[in-house]
This record gives C-alpha cells, structure tokens and sequence, in this order.
DNA sequence: TTTTGAGTTGTTCGA
DNA sequence: GTCGAACAACTCAAA
C-alpha cells in the first residue's frame, strides 16, 4: 500500500496539500518530479526555468530525504511514468495538487478517469492559487474579464484556507525505487554558460522563496506602494519566480500579510495583495480562455499589422534599442532572468508599439528567458500591453520610453548598472543621449553608434505609425474597433 | 431588459 | 511650469 504524490510545479513540502492529504493515509509515500515535455499541448520549458528548476529539485530531493522519503525524479509522458510507476511499486493511490493550464488539466483529468477505471485512488488538491479559477463568478454565472470586478469578488470571498504545514516524517516504500540522475536531464546550460548572473541573484528551492518572503516583509514592504515602481534598487518582493515554481503559496503569502506586528501601512499590504490578485486574475482569463497565449483575446486584433523586421526585433532582444530604460531592461533579463514590472511593461510596449512587432515574439522571449515565466501571467500581460488582452490598455497608450525612464529612474542609477558604456552620462542626458552635446559625449566616454546605438527609431514617428496602424486594423475589421 | 457607471500602470497639446 | 482635456469608443458587470 504506497502513495504516489507528483510533484510537478509545487516543488515545496510546507502548505503542499496533497503531501499532507498523502501523508495523512498513514502508508508509505513515494514523492515523484515527473518532468514531462512530450504530453499533447505541452510547452517546453525555457531555458532560464530549466536552470531553476534544476535547482530547485535539488533542495527539494534533499528535504524529502530528510523526512524520510527520497524524491523519485522521471521523465516522460505523464500518464505512461505513473502506470509504469503503479505497476513498478504496487502502489494503490496517487494524490497531486492540481494543474490550471490547459494540457495539464486535460492531462490530468485523463489521468484520474483511468486510475479510478482501475480501482486506485486518484486525489487532487488545491493547488497554486488562492481560489480555483472556476469558482469566482460574475453575478450572471460567467467568468471575468474586467479586473476591478474580479478583485472585489476576490476580496468578497472567503478565505483562502489556512496553509498546512510540511508533514513531520514520511514512510518510504518497502522497496527501493529507483530514480533518473538530474544531471542526466541537462537542464543547467553548458556552452556558453549564462546562468552565472542567475546564480548571484537568486536561491531556488522553498527555502529561497521563505527567506524571501520574510525580508520582502521586514525590509521592503514598508513604503512599497510608492517605491514599488521604481527599478534602480531593490524595492520588489522578487517572489514571482518562487511562486511560478510552487515553492511558495499564495495562501502562504497572504497569511503572512496578516499578521498584526509586520510593517507597513494598509496602503501597502493592499497595493502587494492586488498584485498577487492580478497573477489570480491571469489565471482566471487563462482557465477561461485556453488560448490566451496564442489567440488575440480580442479577435478584432486579428486584423493589425505586425511588420517589425527581424533586425529590430533582434536589437530589442539584445538590448540595443538605443532607448537606455529599455536597453537596461531587456538585459537585465538576459543576465538576472527577471525584470521589474514597470521597465517589463515600458519594453513590452516598445516592441509591440514602436517596432510593430507581434506580441507574441515578446512572449515567447519572455517564455524561455524569465526564471518566473508563467504561462497566465505571461500571457495576460502582453496582450494587455499590446491592447488586444482583457481589461486592456487603451490603444493610443504608447509609452513614451524617455519620459519613463526620467519618471521613475530619475538619477539613471538602474540604466548605469544595466548599461555600462552610458555609467559616465550626467542625469540630464542619460535618457535621451542622442540630445547631450558632443563635449558631453565626449566627457562621459559615450560614441553614439559605436560604443551606444543611435535609436533604432525615432519616437515621435514610431508613435503616429502605430496610431495609424491601429486606425488600418480598425478600418478593415468591418465596423468593430480595434 | 435596459440602463448606468466605470475601466492598473500614459502622452501630448494648448491654455 | 502647471493643469485639464483629448485621445475613442466599447464592453463589462451590476443595479
């Protein structure tokens, strides 16, 4: 009589449901990471996700060796490793915390139909939200796709419930099983090696996401609802990549915010709890809408052209615009894995507004660069920037990439660490160098088009050509705007 | 059924 | 330099 718990984007031992619920039965238990890439629909995880999770298996296999019971890594097909699995150990139940995604669901839900077929227990939990996508319903039965709306319900429902603790100890199975190596899996990069910028920045593992949580509290949530949107300095949770990989619940999360003696003014426990609404929120779209990360959630989007050429796109990739905010944004990606909210959301506009450039190229270079990348939040936030999402923003919302950076990087200290070759640039130029005269130039060591790029466009005009793209797609979809 | 109020994050222009 | 209006309707969600 063995438990089989699958692990798959939960990789924590503390408020894990379904480790509980397993644990619980009083039998043996046999945790298994199933990595699974082949199942119909599913994605491939990036490669800044496949340096984390690496990681982040490797604390785990060391928590569940100290409870008791060795983590049992296998790859393949889902259904295929846990039926070799039950006929491999006898086991009579499988439990998991449930999946929100599209082939995961599907997945799943075929997987608990043959188990149970069978005779086996077949149990999921709750799984990586604060309340299952397809409880909160508008008042006429339907899902939400306005914001506001579904954060009042969201306050306006009860809960979430209480986190559960990490079981205490655990029963291995009788028989040894044995388990793939992890290095086997490749999934840390060889040549080149990038991820050495992750490493500085980051701890994967559940221990990583409590640390996290517990300074995010004590040194940075006092304040947060001003400084939150300034890039230069830490002043962000940084917890999304914790969160996109389970080690982290928003339960645990929200718990933690209600304590009485942590800091911080109403104002921002509320302003940190409406970001955690609005990964909720995505989720909701995504449940809703299985194709959020591949369809215009508004289809009269179908009819705007994209045109931006390859060579802007790669400079923008590269972060070599000649926009400094966006420059420092895009590689602070590349070399951290992660960017702030405000410069993701100035960058994102740059590629779809200023270059033309679809939205889901920027998706998919988030996709496989972000070591938060999350298929709803991802998702949800480009089609919101590019307009076509839900609740989006308004067309003729262009972000102006100088005025942003002066706004909110004032003294440019997030473009001088990002951008090196504009360090020596006073604040006065050092978001629109192409205006600083040349001693100035000169002084700070800066050619434009040799040791910085001239920008790859010219604001004003990339502003009118979008608006007017926008005006084409709206003129040839019938009389439906855009 | 119809009506009503409202909608994350901005920019530009002219007074 | 500051401020308010315009930008463009549309559709959501609830009364």
């Amino acid at each position: 009589m063995t438990t089989l718990v699958l692990f798959r984007h939960d990789l924590r031992i503390a408020d894990n449901r379904a480790l509980a619920a397993a644990a619980a039965r009083g039998a043996p238990v046999l945790p298994v990471f199933v990595l699974d890439e082949v199942s119909p629909g599913t994605r491939r995880l990036g490669g800044a996700r496949r340096w984390w999770v690496h990681h982040s298996l490797t604390a785990l296999a060391q928590d569940l060796a100290r409870l008791g019971s060795p983590l049992v890594l296998r790859r393949g097909a889902m259904a295929a490793v846990v039926d070799g699995l039950v006929a491999e150990t006898g086991a009579d139940a499988v439990f998991w915390n449930r999946r929100y995604d599209p082939a995961g669901r599907a997945v799943d839900a075929g997987l608990k139909e043959s188990l149970r077929r069978r005779g086996l227990v077949a149990e999921s939990s709750e799984g990586q939200l604060a309340h299952e996508p397809s409880r909160l319903r508008t008042a006429g039965g339907g899902p939400f796709r306005v914001f506001t709306p579904f954060w009042k319900a969201f306050c306006a429902e009860s809960g979430p419930r209480d986190p559960v603790d990490a079981p205490v100890a655990l029963f291995p199975p009788e028989s040894r099983v044995a388990s793939e190596a992890l290095s086997d899996w490749a999934l840390l990069p060889v040549k080149p090696d990038w991820a050495r910028g992750l490493a500085a920045r980051w701890t994967p593992g559940e221990a990583g996401a409590r640390k996290a949580l517990e300074s995010f509290i004590e040194d940075r949530l006092a304040g947060y609802a001003d400084s939150r949107d300034v890039p230069g300095g830490e002043t962000t949770s940084r917890l999304s990549p914790h969160l996109a990989h389970g080690e982290i619940t928003p339960r645990q999360i929200l718990a933690a915010l209600d304590r009485r003696e942590i800091a911080g003014s109403p104002a921002d426990r509320e302003k940190f709890r409406r970001e955690l609404g609005w990964r909720e929120f995505s989720w909701h779209l995504l449940f809703h809408n299985p194709d959020l990360g591949s369809q215009n959630f508004n289809r009269a989007f179908d009819a705007f052209p994209w045109t931006g050429d390859s060579p802007h796109v790669a400079a923008w990739r590269r972060g070599r615009t000649g926009y400094p905010i966006v420059d420092a944004g895009m590689r602070e990606l590349w070399r951290t894995g992660w960017m702030h909210n405000r410069v993701r959301m100035v960058v994102a506009s740059f590629l779809t507004k200023h270059l033309l450039a679809d939205w889901r190229q920027g998706e998919a270079w988030f996709w496989d660069t972000l070591v938060d990348a999350d298929l709803a939040s991802n998702a949800a936030s480009w089609q919101w920037v590019a307009g076509s999402g839900a609740d989006a923003a308004p067309y003729f919302r262009i972000f102006n990439p100088v005025l942003q950076g002066e706004k909110f990087d004032p003294d440019g200290a997030y473009v001088r660490h990002h951008v090196p070759e504009l360090a020596k640039m006073p604040p006065r130029f050092i978001h629109r160098p192409w205006e600083a005269p040349a001693d100035v130039l000169f002084r700070a060591g800066v050619k434009l088009g040799e040791t910085y790029p001239v920008p790859v466009v010219d604001h004003e005009q990339a502003r009118r050509r979008a608006l007017a793209a926008f005006e084409t797609a709206r003129g040839q979809h019938d009389d439906r705007s855009v």
